[in-house]
DNA sequence: CCCCCCCC
């Protein structure tokens, strides 16, 4: 129970408060409140009497021997009404046994232990934190009027809160090998300085400078320092957020642009990559990288990636770009990602995907190049030497089930046909191999058509999983146990519309030419973009007068 | 003491 409060003098920074709480039997008033629940006493909620739960605390020994709990989180379980005043007849509580003091002073902090949170109060440099590095930067030089010179910066963690490191010059040099992410420090004087809020995206007041005198130590036994702590939002949810909000996500990474080079308005080259992750909503958001963490990515496998600090923009409608302070972890060890993992291979993959980022209008390579099914004929689509791309609407008139599934090579990187050798082994050419299994592939044939014209198409694996609504495994098993679910696959798929987006490239066998076309990916009509390829198409007829 | 966060 909460009893009396003192404000704790500080010299910047959001005021401290040391808390006398009182257990019924016994009260300590060596309770200090970490300022993240400094708000619990700014709005009124922590008055005598009330009742708290106390979910996290750290204790700390001081020089002279004695305890500061610093809570860092509280729970207030019953207003002082509810309580209904004063409870028991609470007696000093001491540790040792000896006589409580009459007049208990504030903490010294000659404290030779800390935290995160702790260190603005301290005004000696007589503090040691333990803390987990979360996000390095690499060594970058800077060169303006006030002079040049190099820089690092890394943020660090402990359960109080975060805060970012800044290392100049000498120190940058000393201490940039020394310092790996991921790993905990013993970190000792450092200097204080008031963060730019403009710069900073971390929640602190403050940010440290390392000089030369400053310490830091790996510490091999930090397993109960926190590692990275995300608060994922879900995307679905970030059509409701702000623009400009930082935020982190995770989801799979359904597709990922390749690399490019592009010229920013001040004349610099830098790289970017665009990923498309989708998480259990089912939405998708376009998250652009850059510079060496574009150059770096691989999105093969379609990895968990979950971005920490991200900021959203409304570019094509919701977008996140990740900033020099964003971390980007691809197949994070933590039960989001395993959760993601098993949803994405089970059913995710499969999903008709909607995205929150709209390309269409605006390239980033994905540029929609629209059109009918009788234009690929009339504009002699693929005879170029190079493949084109087109986009269409159009509904499925017809799948050809005979010989959709093959059976493959079960090696993870080879999908080539394996001959079976009717002794329970498959034998792959290309491997040159025999194995006790396979797994089945798709291979599907469909026809399409608009309003105008039909078109044989060919939908591999991924776009015919996407088309007829199941895994290639699952249509496999169908097949040999059940004929009848089988048939309802194709039969559900026939007479569906959707955004096909295609391939089309003039290939030759044995002297006959002809144009095949592959589908790439396979989207869910949206009716505003349908609408407005109706109105494009009624127009384009218009003009050539049919 | 930096502070760049970009492009469509």
């Amino acid at each position: 129970v909460y009893q009396s409060m003192r404000t704790i003098p500080t010299a910047s920074g959001p005021p401290r408060f040391r808390l006398m709480m009182s257990d019924g039997q016994h009260y300590l008033s060596s309770f200090l409140l970490a300022t993240q629940l400094n708000d619990l006493v700014e709005e009124n909620l922590l008055v005598p009497n009330c009742m708290c739960m106390l979910k996290k605390t750290v204790t700390n020994t001081l020089s002279d021997g004695r305890h500061v709990v610093v809570v860092m989180g509280m729970e207030i379980l019953q207003s002082a009404e509810e309580t209904g005043g004063k409870i028991g007849n609470p007696t000093p509580y001491n540790t040792d046994g000896s006589p409580p003091s009459a007049a208990v002073p504030g903490p010294s902090y000659k404290n030779n232990s800390g935290d995160i949170t702790d260190v603005y109060s301290v005004n000696t440099s007589r503090w040691t934190i333990r803390a987990r590095v979360t996000n390095k930067s690499n060594i970058r030089t800077w060169s303006n009027s006030k002079g040049e010179g190099k820089l690092f910066s890394f943020d660090i963690v402990d359960e109080s809160g975060e805060i970012k490191i800044t290392a100049f010059n000498k120190e940058a040099d000393k201490f940039f090998p020394l310092v790996e992410q991921g790993q905990v420090y013993y970190i000792s004087k450092a200097t204080l300085k008031v963060a730019n809020k403009q710069y900073t995206t971390l929640k602190n007041d403050y940010e440290m400078t390392l000089h030369a005198h400053s310490s830091i130590v790996p510490c091999d036994d930090g397993q109960d320092i926190p590692t990275v702590h995300c608060d994922f939002v879900p995307i679905a949810e970030l059509e409701n957020r702000d623009k400009d909000t930082i935020i982190d996500v995770i989801g799979v990474c359904k597709s990922a642009e390749d690399v490019s080079r592009i010229t920013t308005k001040s004349s610099r080259e830098v790289s970017k990559r665009a990923l498309n992750l989708i998480d259990t909503t089912g939405k998708v958001v376009t998250v652009t990288l850059w510079g060496e963490e574009a150059e770096k990515f691989d999105g093969s496998g379609q990895p968990v990636v979950a971005v920490k600090g991200a900021r959203l923009s409304d570019f094509g409608g919701r977008s996140l770009s990740a900033l020099f302070s964003s971390t980007v972890m691809v197949n994070p060890d933590i039960p989001e990602a395993f959760r993601l993992r098993a949803w994405y291979d089970r059913t995710g993959y499969a999903l008709h995907s909607q995205s929150l980022t709209d390309t269409r209008s605006a390239g980033s390579g994905a540029r929609m190049n629209w059109k009918t099914l009788s234009d690929v004929k009339t504009e002699h689509m693929g005879h170029g030497e190079k493949a084109d791309y087109f986009s269409c609407v159009a509904t499925v008139v017809y799948i050809r089930k005979e010989n959709c599934l093959y059976q493959a090579c079960p090696s993870a990187d080879c999908n080539k046909k394996v001959i079976d050798q009717q002794n329970g082994l498959y034998r792959c050419e290309k491997c040159n191999r025999e194995f006790p299994s396979f797994k089945y592939r798709l291979l599907l044939s469909a026809n399409l058509a608009d309003f105008g014209d039909n078109q044989w198409v060919t939908c591999f694996q991924e776009t015919a999983e996407a088309l007829l609504g199941h895994s290639a495994e699952t249509l496999g098993q169908y097949r040999e146990t059940d004929e009848t679910a089988f048939d309802e696959v194709f039969q559900k798929a026939n007479f569906t519309t959707h955004i096909f987006k295609n391939r089309v490239k003039l290939e030759t066998y044995n002297d006959e030419s002809r144009v095949k076309v592959t589908v790439m990916e396979v989207q869910p009509v949206d009716h505003r973009e349908y609408s407005r390829r109706l109105l494009s198409n009624i127009r384009k007829l218009a003009r050539k007068g049919d």
